[in-house]
DNA sequence: TTCTAGGTTGGACACGTGTCCAGTTACGTG
DNA sequence: CACGTAACTGGACACGTGTCCAACCTAGAA
């Protein structure tokens, strides 16, 4: 079932729904640091928010689906800030320590987020490409003018790995910011 | 719960017991490739296997596990194959090839595992290091002697990215051979 | 043959998930 | 103020998951 949040984009949502989803959001967005995402039930959030069960559904599909949202909503609450550095290196590594220590930030979100993207629910499907849009965007940005198409790519996917590693708890947070920069400068090398 | 499969290392169990659970595997795989990871069940399972799902619960604490497990199988049944090339880029890439063409040979398997070493189950966990070492030595062994360790994880990386996208579908398994090419080289470039 | 583990079984259990829908409540427009 | 509609509610539903355990086979040793 496809549900109202994002689902028609840019268009925001009337008074009162915007209410709830707020509430929704927060409920969401606390019980899932007091708890954890395993723990986290939909109805628990309602419950939370004031809010009946069968509400909750209509504004998110799944657990999933709303772990995807509030990832979405941490990203670009997130969207002005802007690569620093001189050179293509130091700038790619403000951006994946910036979205490192995001992460390390909220590691409840972070836990959640990873299996939550790869759920086959259609509205998590539309979130998933919007996220992968929003890496490539700030990589591309990163690098600037012409950027090496296979050096973006290597970047994307081996920040995906990152994430996918930290999701597997073989790696923190934390580690994940400086490993990276070494990747990030591994992987840039002589691509002047 | 923690069940049998792996669970002591190295150590064989016993006939009856390694019947059963090989009938499980071929169940599970059949089983697999004709409805999906998503609708397979473990009692599905079990009674393509003939045995009961009590049974299969002894071996598998979960539907995760066993896809973990199935993965790691059909990882190790490809372990002699030796990394072909003259240089590292093209050894990397033999493996590379060589692991995207297994995972486009079995979608269903591939689909499944992504998920599904997520989780936390212990079972799971412990393969999930396996199987993580397994990529980084074929890597290791394919760059040869003294690799450059930031190297050697922004391809570890990359490849986990790449299982990721291809994971949620952004990514065909075949594209994902090829795409891996162009960065493998962009990622080995200036690493003599 | 009888005994005894190691394996297997059936079936009930508690719990979570997402769906559905008839009925109720609140809001803002006329 | 009254009325129609948008939003919410309660509660039942079908289904899947993993757990538990007493009873039951079955093979091989005594």
């Amino acid at each position: 079932m496809s549900s109202y949040v994002s689902n028609a984009p840019r268009q925001e949502l009337g008074g009162r729904r915007a209410e709830t989803v707020e509430r929704l959001f927060s409920a969401g967005a606390e019980e899932l640091d007091e708890v954890g995402h395993e723990a986290l039930t939909i109805r628990s959030v309602a419950g939370r928010a004031g809010v009946s069960p069968a509400t909750a559904y209509t504004y998110f599909a799944s657990k999933n689906h709303l772990f995807a949202e509030l990832f979405w909503r941490s990203l670009v609450e997130d969207a002005d800030h802007e690569p620093q550095g001189a050179d293509a290196v130091a700038r790619v590594q403000s951006v994946t320590r910036r979205m490192a220590e995001r992460l390390a930030a909220s590691p409840a979100l972070a836990a959640a987020v990873t299996p939550a993207l790869l759920s086959s629910d259609a509205d998590v499907a539309r979130l998933r490409l919007r996220i992968g849009g929003e890496f490539l965007d700030r990589f591309a940005r990163a690098l600037g003018e012409q950027p090496d198409p296979a050096v973006l790519e290597a970047l994307v996917l081996a920040f995906s790995g990152a994430l996918l590693q930290a999701g597997m708890g073989v790696l923190t947070y934390t580690d994940m910011g400086e490993r990276l920069d070494a990747v990030v400068a591994a992987i840039l090398e002589g691509h002047a």
